[in-house]
Parts: C-alpha cells; sequence; structure tokens
DNA sequence: TTTT
DNA sequence: TTTT
C-alpha cells in the first residue's frame, strides 16, 4: 500500500543522536511546518512533526543540521503504541525518513507564492 | 512550507459522519496501510494512519466507502495537543484529507512488485 | 533537490519488458491516469504517462499486470533530449519507477470522492 | 485517479509571464533538479522539468522569482500532443503546479544527507 | 479502537 | 518539548 510524506520545514531543536545495543545510528528531529493557510482569525499556526532518521542519514544531519536549519525529508508515516507507566495507551505517529536534503539555515525568508 | 502526504490503504472501520455546531460535514477514518518491507523475523507490520475529512468529502467517503473499502487520500500531516482529565498532555498526529479517492471494496489483492 | 512523483492509473497496453545488452530488465508502461477535473465544456480528460521500470520491479510488472491494470507508482520525473533523423531536438520525459504496486485489473469502477 | 508531483529546484531563467486571450495569467518555468544518485562514471546529472503556473501562482512567481531563484513546486503532470509544421506528432509532458513555494535565491549550498 |  |  503506498505511504509517502515530503515535507520541508525547520528544525526545533539540535538533531538528537544516540546509538542502538547493536550500533544503528539514530536521530530524532522535530520539523515546525507552518501552514500555508490562516485561522478564521488570521494566524498563521504550525504543525510539529516527529521524524526518526537512521544510519548515515541520521550521522550527516547530526553533523550538517542544528536548530533552525531547513531541512527536506522524504519518508513514510509510522504508527505505534505503548502502554506508560499508569497503565494509559499511547498512540505514536511520526515520519520514518528515507532521505534528507539540507535546504539552508539563514533566517530564511520562506514565502508562499500561491493563493487559491 | 511544504507538507505533503499520500496514502493508499483500507479503512479500518466504517467511516464516522458527524456535523459541527455550524453545520460543516467532518469525518474520521483510520487507514491500515500495510508496510512494504519485513521486519527482521519477516513479519509485515501495518500502519494505522487516521484521517480527517470535512465537507463534500467527508459526506461522500461515508456514502460509498466502508470497513473495508480501498481509498487513496492526498492531504497533510496536522498536529495539535491538549491536557486530558489528569493533566497530562496528549500529542495527536494526524492527515488532514485535500481529496479522497474509491479504489474498491472486493478481497483485493493487491501485490507489491519492487525489490529493491 | 526533491523530485517525488505518485500515480495510480491504468497500463494502457501490456508492459513491454527488454532487457540491456549487460543484462539489465527494462520495462515501459504508459499510465491512463484521468483527471479530478473537467474542461470548460464538462470533459474528462486523461493524461498518458510513460513511465521506465527497472530489475525485477520490471519483470514483476511485467509478469503480474496488463493492459488495463490498475498500478501505483512512486518514482521521480526524468528528462532527456536527442536529435532525431532530420536532425530536430526531440525533449523526451517521463517518470522512472522507484516502485510499482498492483492494485487489480478489474473493470474498477474508481471514484473520485472529493470537491471543493 | 492520482498525480502528484513535488519538486524543489531552481529556476532555469526567470519566469515568462503572458495573458491569454480572456486576461487569465500563465507563466512557464523550467526547474533545473539535480539528481540524487550519480551516474556509473560518476557525473550528477540534471533533469529540467517544464512547469505551467496559472493566475495569482503566475503572477507571484513572476514577482518574485527569477534566475536561480529555488522554489517549491507541488502540482500534477499532464501531457497532451500536437503536429507541427512538418506533420510530425510532438508530445508534450509538464507539470501543471498547485502551489509554488520561494526558498531563496543565494548560491544556496544545498546538500544531500543520504545514503543508500 | 485496527483492515485484507 | 517547539522553528523563523
Amino acid at each position: 500500500m503506498i505511504n509517502n510524506v515530503i515535507l520541508v520545514g525547520r528544525l526545533t531543536k539540535d538533531p538528537d543522536l544516540r546509538y542502538t545495543a547493536d550500533g544503528q545510528a539514530v536521530a530524532n528531529v522535530t520539523l515546525a511546518v507552518a501552514r500555508n493557510f490562516k485561522t478564521s482569525d488570521g494566524v498563521v499556526e504550525t504543525d510539529f512533526i516527529n521524524c526518526t532518521l537512521w544510519r548515515k542519514t541520521a550521522e550527516n544531519t547530526a553533523n550538517y543540521c542544528k536548530k533552525g536549519s531547513v531541512i527536506g525529508v522524504t519518508g513514510r508515516i509510522q504508527t505505534r503504541n505503548y502502554e506508560n507507566e499508569t497503565g494509559q495507551k499511547i498512540y505514536v505517529t511520526d515520519v520514518l525518513a528515507e532521505s534528507v536534503k539540507f535546504l539552508g539555515t539563514k533566517p530564511q525568508q520562506s514565502r508562499e507564492l500561491v493563493e487559491n
């Protein structure tokens, strides 16, 4: 079945790189992605999307990107759930990155050129 | 910023259609999307992805689709959070559908034709 | 740079499988993809999109699909150009498939559930 | 049927803005999109993808972008054909833009962070 | 709360 | 836990 995601957004903090027990690099980042439309009272909201990166992609992103960096991510949505300490079921959704592209770090004035 | 999702999967239950106070139709569905790869022990896992549909898209999907229907969804990831009764912060991620395509209901033998 | 395509459409003819001089399987297919909107005079038009498949993807698609099959393709747009016999420059654009998913063969009543 | 494209690339020249007989703005641009992989002899090739923009999207892109600008485009592939003066059938494929996002103009050091 |  |  098809499951494809493409994001361009800004890192909310430095990538958090770790290694699994068997030595696989893994990093988690959160992308702030401003919406292209406003609420009824004119506010631009932002979605905060968690992404999981593996291996070289994780290491390279940790090396080249930091809080505020603009990156493009392609990947797929993944879901899982677990029970927390209090026995409550917690549902987790994030994006498993297949590729990451570094798009810059400057106070970049990205600008929406569409109107429908 | 860019935020695009494309999914093809199966409804885990009948669409749940409601109306907001001001009369907007809204439906929630969950798509079961089998992964295209197996775990290290050969299991095909499935992601369960919640989608929110509005207006005509919500009504049409509720009319034409049911548990087991295969649909294609394009849209964007949205996130929000709230505090539950016990004061715990709950993070919610789902897909805001922009279009929905009905792709059939049969015991459809979808088959992956890729190998990398 | 980012270049991602997702298509669901119908094969206009049986896949055409060949092998390169060094034994790589390659297949060309054309996908008929009906548009989700009508012309000003109410006609639904169709785009005919050429796709190139390689290796296992080519062989599996040739084995499992035929004229009329509905498939999903993810991949990227590629362009090239050459001069024909009369010295005229010919520009060619097609989709390099990264994955192909077989979605059925029946006279499938795919139905658009969106309206904006 | 599904037909979705997402591109991030660089304008090969200034947008070419025109108006149809009935006053609709339309612009054509070509995006240079470097591939994320090399040929067998280590060359990074580039695809040159024609895009058609309409109305506000056309006008805004013509106003804010120029040769070298990096933009993100979402849209769909469209195909058409015609006979040229010599009676030869010419097939044309381009991307009908649904949204355009301006991502900067600097000699932007976009960098691929993936490896597969 | 999960579909075939 | 949120970026500019």
